[in-house]
DNA sequence: CTTGTTAGTTAAGCATACTTAAATTTATAA
DNA sequence: TTATAAATTTAAGTATGCTTAACTAACAAG
């Protein structure tokens, strides 16, 4: 067992609060618009690191690029990522959102980012800015930190 | 589009960095343990808020009961969870994590904050309880917002 | 220009997670 | 006590997501 500081139970309590609902929310959202969550997920790698090749996305969601290529063509299908020739290399492929792609996701993050406001709402100036630079914080770390032994 | 205030915008930085990574390590522990999403999503839920019935699960996850009695038969074979009799009215079932169960979602637990030691590591004194204060802040005010529309 | 490698696709097959519909058992109310 | 409602389960059928294996096309090197 990890040591219990108060740190440690801070980030645990918040963590029990906000991660739950925030995947909660996605979960819904994406079950509205009728996709799966691995479709989902697809999404928003795009949305986050942009377009990819097949071999990429094989490798993030650690699927064989057959189980890839095949989850691309449901969201194809539905207009929602395009799938290009990469110039550079006709034998990969470049996919990406589309403008109808993009959009949904931008929709799921606003609705997602609601109670954010909510919460603002009922905090006051002092505090906004003490959680502001104590988040900065922790996400720089966190970024310092993500040598994230992928493999 | 949501104003950008600063605040926001720190949450928003937070929830990319921390948000992906705790729901791809929750994925991946889920995955080497051989269980699907779904029947460790049921597990997490028990071990949240403990016992439950069958239509509890049902309406939780937001599928017909039938599915939730499948998903819980393979749970059960597994020793993970058990199904017993909820003796107010036997028409109810409770199901309820076994200790293998619960062991295995706090090694979970155990895995996913082992980052939050590295974290707290980088961190001085003074940083810490300024995160601190700052997270338990939220908690309060995000369970205050736990007005969750759930339907 | 052939030989081997790399990127991706297609096909067949399996497991899982759902659904609806019908059955079972227990509780509740007239 | 009898009828209805509630909590599940079982069965049958569908969609999805994955895998392996076989295949195609493009690049890279000798």
């Amino acid at each position: 067992m990890t040591k219990q500081t108060r740190l440690n139970r801070s980030i645990r309590a918040w963590m029990d609060v906000f991660l739950h609902r925030s995947m909660r929310g996605w979960w819904r959202f994406a079950r509205s618009t009728g996709l799966s969550m691995p479709q989902f997920s697809m999404m928003m790698q795009m949305y986050h690191y942009g377009a990819c090749g097949m071999s990429e996305v094989s490798e993030r969601f650690e699927i064989t690029p057959a189980a890839a290529s095949q989850l691309a063509d449901k969201l194809v299908q539905s207009g929602l990522i395009m799938r290009q020739e990469n110039p550079n290399d006709r034998r990969a492929k470049l996919l990406d959102l589309t403008q109808k792609g993009r959009e949904l996701i931008e929709q799921g993050i606003e609705e997602r980012y609601r109670w954010v406001a909510e919460m603002e709402a009922r905090l006051t100036d002092e505090q906004r800015t003490q959680i502001s630079e104590a988040l900065d914080l922790m996400t720089r770390i966190g970024q310092d930190l993500e040598v994230d032994p992928v493999h």
